[in-house]
DNA sequence: TCACAGTCGTTCAAATTCGAACCACTCATC
DNA sequence: GATGAGTGGTTCGAATTTGAACGACTGTGA
């Protein structure tokens, strides 16, 4: 194998930058959702898709593409709203295998609830931190980024792979 | 409560980029590195930083000030480091309650193997995706954003708080 | 209509993560 | 030198995450 090609100092600067906000944010955003609304962020994720599908259900699989866990991670998180009420499970009557998920009222109140908070904290630790040039460029560039990850996710031999 | 300032469109695409492109770069890099070298990124970042460290050893504190995890969370990634021989810990001696940690020869051989997938694999998912502008532009704006929240975290409750 | 490869979601055990409680110690003050 | 607030790291239990294995089902092609 030949030398690889290290990054150089401005690689490593971007490079950096891009693993602290990530895990700063992160860690803001989970704090401020779990104590202002008892809810994680991956949870507060799963309630936004449900609320914006347009059927007000997704099936797992399709759930799970969006966000960021595996299958079973999906079950799990899934499982602990339903108890709270939050979601409902339903079994796909065109596919005996397939489960929809819903959101209930009690879900959307608490999504209602969670979401100006979420927002804030968001703004505070980036949107508002950045001109609008910036937030353009950071949308085009990880934007690209993001997409060729996800075409790429195709063939691997991950749990939840969407698989498209 | 005054109806909050929700994010526009532009404002949501950056944001959505910037959880998308974290999430999958993370995974991309999780399974990389598990794969070609049999360790996590957590305990890869771990590694790069005492190899760094200007005496090759850190204290734990100044180690869990740089990486993401709490102090319960580095006692247990240098726990599992060491029972691999890649990390040993020694107790300062300025400092009876102190602990340094500090690279082995194996673990320096570890770092060496793994380093330069691990690079690759940066590249590919976010360096070479980008242009020079583009990192530029990303290392200034998310620098910025890193910084932030990184001096705001010191009067809050969490456990590893740098607290500088 | 009969395999049969692939899909869907769950279950399982193992690994990791977190915060709170804790113990031993240090340091500034009295 | 005693005292008390604060630090540094570990330990503990609970929550979460993951991949592999599984059971049930679907859809396709012989």
């Amino acid at each position: 194998m030949t030398e690889p090609r290290w990054l150089d100092e401005r690689e490593m600067a971007a490079w950096q930058s891009f693993l602290r906000a990530g895990s700063r944010i992160g860690r803001h955003l989970e704090r401020q959702l779990k104590e202002e609304s008892g809810l994680s962020h991956q949870q507060y994720e799963i309630l936004v898709r449900l609320a914006d599908a347009p059927d007000g259900e997704l099936r797992m699989t399709e759930l799970a593409a969006h966000l960021v866990t595996s299958k079973s991670g999906l079950t799990y998180q899934i499982g602990r709203l339903e108890r709270r009420g939050l979601v409902r499970r339903r079994t796909c009557e065109s596919d005996v295998r397939g489960v929809h998920a819903r959101l209930t009222a009690d879900g959307g109140r608490a999504l209602r609830a969670a979401a100006p908070g979420h927002v804030a904290a968001v703004r505070e630790a980036l949107i508002d931190v950045l001109d609008r040039g910036e937030l353009d460029q950071l949308a085009e560039s990880l934007g690209r980024v993001a997409r060729r990850l996800e075409e790429g996710e195709a063939h691997t031999g991950t749990d939840n792979t969407p698989r498209r």
